[in-house]
DNA sequence: GTCAAATATCTTGATATCAAGATAATGCCA
DNA sequence: TGGCATTATCTTGATATCAAGATATTTGAC
């Protein structure tokens, strides 16, 4: 019994034209990437990053060496515009975690790579950061939660398989 | 195969330390809801809604005749704080699609209610919404459905139960 | 080789959000 | 009744985001 349940029992009363258990399934998803973020934004605080600094740095590091990539390449796995990468690179580049130089090989690009301090810090985080996702999941059984990855990774591919 | 096995392999060969398959649910939960989102701003645009209009009128509209209630009522289920609310109320005030007039029981307070303009837009928009998000969970059988309703459930009260 | 189309990034202006604090009314306890 | 803590909402200032457009470079067709 979740807060799900309560507003779908409202819809049944005002609209019973409505089937709404497809609401009910993507309002659950919802509240649950929100739930899920706030959490993880308290570890990522303790890092002095945010989700989206925290995005940029992991993105680089487990890149690989050289822990460089163009801001197209950052944002190619990131749901996010142009113009919102520019300002994240901006943010973490005044921090010192990145730097941003043109790329030699074609001048309309750059490249952005992490400091020695970006990989210290985020090679922190990262791991604070599974810590904090493995206590989350343990709301769910092993079983669980292998059937609800099964079952997400199947809806996911319906709008990443392209 | 989504875009999370990707990044989860990467993680693997760049820190085979860290166990990343909580990353994978949680990173897929975060996902969904994203790709879930944008397609749902569609249908609420096509109504001159956006999410955060919808969700107001929509928790007004189920709330049954005489579809009032204060700010603090309406952000109860809402994740946002009453600055936040008190922004959404501005707008829908502006496009009358709601009231907001002073609260003759308790004066540090507001009652907010639909105008007869508000109830046919939430009226119209909720029907359209609701036809949407029947058509994107038919990525997954109804069985599959079924349990993945069950599964977010549970996790969902473990954020949700007090 | 030229030039139009495509590409990569940045800039601008608007918006929604939040945290923290201000304002005002209510409720409770002595 | 008086006064303090609590409650309800709004205000302020900062931030992240997006859409649309600007700028500069590269690619491809001829």
């Amino acid at each position: 019994m979740d807060r799900v349940d309560d507003i779908l029992a409202q819809w049944n009363r005002e609209r019973p034209d409505l089937d709404v258990a497809p609401m009910g399934l993507i309002g659950r998803i919802s509240r649950l990437a929100q739930h899920l973020g706030r959490e993880m934004e308290k570890t990522f605080a303790r890092h002095g990053l945010n989700y989206a600094s925290f995005d940029v740095l992991a993105t680089l590091r487990r890149s690989g060496a050289p822990y460089a990539l163009s801001p197209g390449d950052l944002s190619a796995t990131m749901m996010i515009t142009s113009g919102t990468m520019t300002n994240r690179v901006d943010q973490l580049e005044k921090a010192g975690l990145v730097e941003r130089r043109l790329n030699p090989d074609d001048r309309r690009s750059f490249i952005v790579s992490l400091t020695d301090k970006g990989f210290a810090t985020i090679d922190a985080a990262v791991t604070d950061h599974v810590a904090t996702q493995t206590r989350v999941v343990e709301m769910l059984t092993p079983d669980e939660r292998a059937v609800l990855n099964a079952l997400l990774s199947k809806f996911l591919v319906g709008f990443e398989s392209e």
